[in-house]
DNA sequence: TAAATAATTAAACGAATGTCTAAATATTTA
DNA sequence: TAAATATTTAGACATTCGTTTAATTATTTA
């Protein structure tokens, strides 16, 4: 719970979380897209997976990244007694 | 955007917003619920207020503090994206 | 008007955070 | 096996953050 809030916290992170809506990247092409530099990505990175944000997959040489569904979970689960409190409009039938 | 996942990031202040779902409460009675100072719970309620999450009303001395639905939307717009992305489960009908 | 109550603002300070460069590890290729 | 590539780990450092106590502002009550 914690370590996922302050995952999200960080408007990099989040950047990189936007980034891999497109797909699934290795460290090097995510680090590409920031004007940072690549250590400072792989702590990024680091602490996403950390917080259950990401998926890290090894592959060769490479780390693949992937967003991973339970920290997502975690969080829209917590907003859910505020989305009743407000009454979010929902879709009238599931998609 | 910034200052908002900001107000979210800490505990203390996401116990705040919970025990906001109660309903508005002044800043003391909402002070009782922490053991920290009164100092550091009116820090929280300003970060909270600067990020659109509550709303303060001044009732003669007291500050009623009450959720605000604005940040809230804010953040849920931010997850929509991602919400699309795994396809998290909706109700079938609007309640 | 003086005292009491509610709450914030100010100043200080240790802890946590984000960034960098340099070094280390692992894998592939020549 | 040596060099190149991909990535992380380690160490350092400035900035931000959360907390406290003391002081200030605003309002109510005796």
């Amino acid at each position: 719970m914690e370590i996922t809030f302050k995952a999200i916290n960080d408007p990099t992170r989040r950047e990189i979380l936007v980034f891999l809506i497109g797909g699934a990247q290795n460290a090097g092409e995510i680090a590409k897209q920031f004007s940072m530099s690549k250590p400072s990505i792989s702590h990024h990175l680091d602490l996403l997976k950390q917080g259950n944000l990401i998926l890290a997959e090894k592959k060769g040489q490479y780390i693949i990244y992937s967003l991973n569904r339970s920290g997502f979970e975690l969080v829209h689960g917590w907003f859910q007694g505020f989305a009743q409190y407000f009454e979010f409009p929902k879709p009238k039938i599931r998609l």
